[in-house]
RNA sequence: GCCCCCAUCGUCUAGCGGCCCAGGACGCCGCCCUUUCAAGGCGGUAACGGGGAUUCGAAUUCCCCUGGGGGCACCA
């Protein structure tokens, strides 16, 4: 995109404040400023807005860093921190009190807060309204006297129209009149999201700003105050299109996992998550759905990004991921696979088997997480088998089960150990069933699950003695 | 209550005045393949919220309505 307006290189920034993990709304603004950078050769900057002291935490800056790399978003400045940049903001509060574009006020949180509820209540337009906009120094100094705390608010526009070109709506405009005065320092001396970040987005030479649409509205307020502070041009804005859940809400807990961290722990690939992410609210000018973090960055504009709210849709995710699975070179996603079946089942995990795993289980994975679950009859010790309560009731009303099991264990006791071997088909025949009805009761006396990995391919794995105890244990149990 | 934004299949989207009685993908349904379930192949179902206006012609432009979302903190 190219912008007369804003020359040089282009700097966006991603500016998370450290209150949580990266929920996938934060993520997908990271990736659109980190695609707009890469697409343009420009510089992406990671900055912390921790200016909330009650609110932030130290050890979410490195989650949400952890989060970053992961997705494979490696950022080329910072992470700057507000915290360490308190001087700044704090010099800049300075000179809007002088020039009188601030003044101080008196009011405290919880009064504010009172009289926004009865204005709600009174069906009047809830915001500050004003009181201490206009005091007299001798009011002043006696509510100083009085020990009230003292915060700093930024006196908006008392007339006119605010209005910006933002590069994915077009122009936005809103009435002063409707924008009431906001604070800009609190009692306690720190600066509030709109200071640090409007001096921010100035000093480290910000020429786009990429968020979310549910910042649309400030922005008239930060460009009030950059004006305020004399900082020349502003950044061209560009606000996304929210993501929601399914029934159109704003994305939350209630509709399932919302934090990178929970895709990443349920086995989605970053590649997936990446390339699903970019689709919601971006798409390609062909009809390319499954693309790579280097091919969506070459195709990557503002231009193409949607206007309206993307719902949240897992099921489309989930075949994304089968997708990037099925891609993986067989010895990657063993590497991907081998933390995630340590973790499952210790430290003595067989390397080889492991391995036989992804090569029969490779094209029919949806997550990692999955495919190890698939495994756990293979893994697990076999003190620990048990055959789940539903498969269990299917192999139970299975048509003559004890035929096909005492069948099955006959052929495989004498026949030779390999896929060709265990073939249980010419069994099945012989004995007149059909495989689609028998088989699920053979997977569920084996693999304790009555969908799972190939069968004939696991009863190679799981050995002949395993085999033949399981199938002895269901044989068993289906006489009491 | 006030302000702002948005509006194409169930979902993600293509479409930027004629190529559209609207294309792709996920999901769903059916068939094929088949070692259950998947994966894969083939086919199908399904949408321009409503009303005006502009135009020879509107999913595409404008207005109104309706609907949805966001904002109105000493959060970001």
């Amino acid at each position: 995109m190219d912008d007369p307006a804003t020359p040089g290189p282009v700097r966006v920034r991603f500016a998370p404040a450290p209150t949580g993990s990266l929920h996938v709304g934060s993520a997908r603004t990271a990736l659109f400023n980190w695609l707009f950078a890469r697409h343009h050769g420009g510089v992406f900057v990671l900055r912390i807005e921790d200016t909330d002291a009650a609110r932030s935490r130290p050890e979410w800056i490195e989650g949400i860093q952890e989060s970053l790399r992961w997705l494979g978003l490696d950022w080329d400045e910072g992470p700057y921190l507000q915290g360490e940049r308190l001087d700044r903001y704090a010099a800049a509060a300075e000179r809007l009190l002088a020039s009188g574009r601030a003044y101080e006020c008196f009011c405290t949180p919880e009064e504010v807060q009172a009289r926004n509820e009865a204005a709600r209540d009174a069906h009047r337009t809830p915001g500050y309204d004003g009181r201490c906009r206009d005091l007299t120094p001798a009011r002043r100094e006696v509510l100083a006297a009085e020990g009230r705390p003292r915060s700093l608010r930024f006196r908006t526009p008392d007339h006119g129209t605010s209005r910006f070109t933002d590069l994915v709506r077009g122009e936005v405009a809103v009435e002063w009149s409707t924008v009431a005065d906001f604070v800009i320092r609190r009692s306690d001396g720190s600066p509030v999201f709109f200071l640090a970040n409007a001096v921010d987005d100035s000093e480290m030479g910000i020429t786009h700003v990429i968020r979310g649409e549910d910042l649309l509205d400030s922005t008239h307020r930060v460009l009030a105050l950059r004006d305020a502070l004399g900082d020349g041009p502003p950044p061209r804005y560009a606000h996304l299109p929210l993501m929601v859940g399914s029934d159109r809400a704003k994305l939350s807990k209630r509709h399932g996992a919302v934090a990178l961290e929970d895709f990443r722990a349920g086995g989605y690939l970053p590649e997936a998550m990446l390339n699903y992410l970019a689709l919601q609210g971006w798409a390609p000018d062909d009809d390319r759905e499954v693309m790579a973090a280097g091919e969506i960055a070459a195709a990557f504009d503002l231009d193409r990004v949607t206007h309206s709210a993307a719902a949240f849709d897992h099921a489309k995710l989930e075949w994304m991921n089968g997708e990037w699975i099925r891609r993986l070179p067989p010895d990657d996603l063993l590497a991907r696979l081998e933390p995630r079946a340590r973790e499952r089942y210790g430290d003595g995990v067989d390397a080889e088997l492991l391995r036989d795993v992804v090569r029969i289980g490779q094209e029919r994975a949806s997550t990692l997480a999955a495919l190890v679950e698939q495994a756990d009859f293979l893994f697990e010790p076999d003190e620990a088998f048990e055959v789940a309560a539903d498969s269990w009731s299917r192999l139970a009303s299975t048509e003559r089960a004890s035929e096909v099991l005492d069948a099955v264990a006959g052929h495989l006791a004498g026949c030779e150990w390999t896929a060709e071997g265990v073939d249980l088909r010419p069994v099945l025949a012989e004995l007149g069933v059909k495989p689609r009805k028998a088989l699920p009761a053979v997977y569920a006396a084996v693999e304790g699950r009555h969908a799972g990995l190939p069968l004939f391919d696991s009863i190679v794995l799981l050995g002949r003695d395993r085999t033949l105890g399981r199938l002895a244990d269901a044989r068993a149990r289906l006489e009491t």
